[in-house]
Parts: C-alpha cells; sequence; structure tokens
DNA sequence: AAAACAGTAGACAGACCGGTCTTTTGTATA
DNA sequence: TATACAAAAGACCGGTCTGTCTACTGTTTT
C-alpha cells in the first residue's frame, strides 16, 4: 500500500518547515511538492498552524521512538545516561541536520500563537520526563528532587548541543556537553 | 538632540522583530510604528534583510557592554564566574524578555540568508572570547584547551538557560545552569 | 532668491499569502 | 449501470509582501 496522502502532507510538509522554515514555506509550496490539490490539502488539515503542529509531533513522535529504542540497546550504568549525547551525534551527521525544531520554531512565533508554543513545551516536558526514567533507572536511592536535578541537567546541556551544533555546523558542542553530563552525577553510585 | 531617524528604525524594529519574529514584521508595519515614509527607510536601509543585520547589532552591542560591565563590577573568582548566569537572571525579570535574538532569528533561517547566519556566528564567537578571558584572568595557570573547555561550558549552560527559560517562561533553567557550572571548575584555584 | 536636500505621503508593481470554491476526472461500491 | 466519493486543477478572494517611484513640503545652505 502506497502511504496515505495524509502522511505525505505531513512528509512534505516536515521537510519544508524543518529545513525553510515554518512562515518562509507557503502552501502553495507545500501542495506542489507533494503533487495534490489544495482542496484535498484543506480537506485534511483545517489550517497552515495544524500542519505544523501534525509536523512537530511527527518530528518528535519519531525522535522520541527511536530515542527511546537507543538508549534501551545500551548496557545500564554510565553508557545509558550518556547514551542522549552519542543519539545526538547521529543526528548530527544525518543529512539535513537543521538543530531541534522545537526551538526553531519557538522562535518564529508570535505571542498570538499560542497554541504551538503549548505543543513545543509539552514534547520537552515529554524528553525531560524520559531522561527522569532514565536517570532514575540507573543510579541508585535517588530522591525525587535528585533525579529532577540530574536530568534537567541532561536536558539543558543536550538542548545546547543540538543547538549550538547546528548554529555553528561543527560537533564540539555535542563532544562538550558530553563530557561535562558526568559531573552531574560524579558523587553517585551508578548502577 | 532627539534620537536620529537612524536609529528610531533600528529601534522599531528591534522590538518588532525580537517580539513577532523576523518574517512576521513587515516593513510596512516598522515606517508605521516609527511614523516615517518608506522612502525614508529605504534611503536608510537598502534591503530588509541589513536591517535584520543592524537590529542584531543592536541588541548584541548592548548586550555585550552590558555584560562586560556587570562582570566588571564583581569581585574577582568565583563571583565572575558565575556573572553571566546573574546577568541573565535581571534580563529574564525585564519587560518582554523573549529569549536570545540571535537563536531566535537563526530558527527562522532558510539556507540562503547565509549573511544573517554569518552575523549570528560572529556574536556568538564574540561572546565565547569573553568568557575565555574572565576565566583566564579567574583561574589561574590554565593552559589554552582547559580555558577553552571551560569557557564552552560556561557558554553551552548559559545558551540554554536563555532559550529554555524563554520556552518555559520559568527561570528554573538559569538556576540550573548556574549550579550546574561550578563543576567545570571545582578542582582548579579560583582566585 | 535659488538650489540642494531630507523628509512625507502614498500610488504602484509584481509577486505571493492563506483559504474557498467550482468543475472535472477517475474509481470503487451498491 | 448508477451512485458516491476522493482527488485534481486551478480560478478566485481579499489581503500582504518587499521594494520603487513620483509629487510635494519644508528647511538649510549657497
Amino acid at each position: 500500500m502506497k502511504t496515505s496522502i495524509h502522511e505525505k502532507i505531513i512528509d512534505t510538509a516536515s521537510n519544508l518547515f524543518y529545513i525553510h522554515g515554518y512562515h518562509s514555506t507557503g502552501i502553495n509550496e507545500i501542495i506542489a511538492k507533494s503533487g495534490i490539490a489544495k482542496a484535498t490539502l484543506y480537506g485534511h488539515f483545517k489550517s497552515k498552524e495544524d500542519i505544523c503542529i501534525a509536523y512537530l509531533n511527527h518530528r518528535h513522535d519519531g525522535f522520541m521512538k527511536s530515542l527511546e529504542e537507543f538508549v534501551g540497546r545500551r548496557k545500564k550504568g554510565k553508557n545509558q545516561l550518556l547514551a542522549i549525547f552519542d543519539f545526538l551525534q547521529d543526528l548530527y551527521r544525518e543529512d539535513h541536520f537543521n538543530g531541534c525544531w522545537g526551538i526553531k520554531t519557538l522562535g518564529e512565533l508570535s505571542p498570538k500563537e499560542k497554541k504551538i508554543l503549548e505543543v513545543i513545551q509539552k514534547q520537552k516536558k515529554e524528553l525531560l520526563l524520559f531522561l527522569g526514567e532514565v536517570v532514575g533507572a540507573n543510579i541508585a536511592n535517588l530522591s525525587k528532587a535528585e533525579i529532577e536535578r540530574i536530568s534537567s541537567g541532561l536536558y539543558l546541556l543536550y538542548d545546547s548541543a543540538i543547538t549550538e551544533s547546528h548554529l555553528f555546523k561543527n560537533d564540539w558542542p555535542i563532544f562538550m556537553a558530553k563530557s561535562i553530563a558526568p559531573s552531574l552525577f560524579a558523587d553517585l553510585e551508578v548502577e
């Protein structure tokens, strides 16, 4: 079965939004590149904003799924705690790497585009939560506050690594972030 | 003497670009809000892109000047090394805080807007360099590589703190970044 | 007084925006 | 075969985009 039109739209819009930016990409460009009619697009999505949200969710879901698998394949301990940086290194090496879709889109938002902002916040909170699970599973006897401290530290390092490696077109921020991360749990028993 | 038209344009455009975004702000909005004629604007800047670059430089120069003064007013040692996070805390509390203008604009760029990208890269390198000076002035006997490691660590923490505090509309990333930073120079003699 | 200049006001060009609507085509189901 | 439906194609709407150009108004300088 060929991919559905719905998926085709999301896929095309994703590439255009991610590479050229949300506001710089027009509806006409999306329909032209995906080879569908305008009426068809508006039968599947009621507005450009909705396509943007579908784009963000598409990227985020794929990212989270891959990340979870990647971390799961690793041996427990430091390997799992630092896995996100190696995962990012793979991401960085992919074609058309352009940083974080969420942070990129955040930069484009005007105060009225509140729905999109909320989607980005929710996704980042999901990532924070996942990192919290990884921390809890790999370091023994942590309080909730300690888990939060370590996971949000990992989160900050990850997010700056993805944004700065994109800005400088260089992966030193990824190495740097990974080398700073262990100090977050230096004096703790990593399983 | 009243502010010159040139400065008035930059000032108006700065506010609009920073709050509503670069692509979402039109030339007509800029001339309406600054009360000048369109021909006047195009007498001072040859394109919207040039206004964007003037906006970025305007913000960056003001930021660097204030930061340098802020750091200089501090006692040497840890106080100076961590000053940037307190400086950011002040920034965060200002009205209309909207994160980092550079990273925001970076998110809007399509591959063809190379000139603007280069301006952002240059500004961030300037910040890196300044942080390197602060590190060198406050920790004794460091090799060039060690200075680079510590200053780029501070830089990554600072940049994620500004972006994430904007994203979440909360200053926990600033506190978190400041609390992680000392581990960068934990075993070194801070003057 | 005359010329030069800096600014205002706004028409205009040509392209593009998001979004709606009508008409036509092809296909699947009853 | 008849009906229903999904999609294609693209005209069209009102509006906005960057950027240019003309015509006019003051002020300053020669």
